[in-house]
DNA sequence: TATAAAAACAGTAATTGTTATTATTTTTAA
DNA sequence: TTAAAAATAATAACAATTACTGTTTTTATA
């Protein structure tokens, strides 16, 4: 499935991990770097691509752009309120009474993707004792 | 706080649950009924407002835009994945582990807000057998 | 290999949900 | 009753993303 260069160096970017959980944006920054014509498009169009091939998955998170992750393992995820980091959350973290969900709302349930919401360690030290953050609109 | 009639007819609506979690476009179109010269950035100026008074609360999806929630109490929403219809999840039925998160990642975690996704019954009932809904980029 | 069809590309325009700006109107309070 | 404050309508700006277009690259096949 890698056939054009551009596709392989962005596939390979995400492989590196020199970003955890970039966005479409980080991951055109930096592969703009072996590739300096490549177009914001084509990262897009094949960031969607390789999503929908399997190759890697795609984080949708609310009101921040989405997030590539070549993690296909089933997991969830963490952001944090301050800086957008985002961190993996094991599965196992995270109970859903599908049946009772199912039962009461009469939904089916794709207990796939949950995104909580947190502080990272870092604007946990940022933030913490003086200033309560304010609620993000 | 309810000042001005705009405001007034805006979350008169949103309690009215005529719709049960609108958008701030669906609110638009609605409030335009008795305030045919109101503009849609008065409709998210005072949903926005009231949603931090906490009057009314805000749900914000990914790729999707944001809903409006009279219902102040802690639950949570799963959206059917091919109308976008919302519904509540009591609070109880999704438990998350927060200590093991908070030792493991080292965030703080602020467990308040989780949309799951799944299908809602009228679109299981018309997707259900014959054709198996494409994945939504 | 040559070459035609298919795929992918760069660049740019368009879309969508939302926020910001601005000049005007409404509300509030002295 | 009138000046200051708040809210409004209308519109422009914005950010993330997708769509479009004409060109280049890749692939497959003769």
């Amino acid at each position: 499935m890698n056939y054009s260069r551009q596709r392989e160096a962005i596939v390979n970017f995400l492989r590196s991990a020199k970003v955890k959980h970039p966005s479409a944006d980080i991951v055109y920054v930096n592969v703009r770097k072996s590739f300096p014509n490549i177009s914001l498009g084509t990262v897009y169009r094949n960031l969607n691509l390789l999503a929908q091939k399997g190759e890697i998955s795609k984080v949708k998170l609310p009101s921040d752009a989405d997030r590539f992750d070549h993690n296909t393992e089933p997991h969830f995820h963490i952001i944090c309120e301050n800086c957008g980091q985002i961190e993996d959350v094991g599965s196992g973290l995270v109970n859903i009474d599908v049946m009772s969900i199912e039962r009461l709302s009469g939904f089916s349930v794709d207990s796939g993707r949950i995104v909580l919401k947190g502080l990272c360690p870092e604007c946990r030290k940022k933030l913490s004792p003086t200033k309560k953050k304010e609620e993000k609109k």
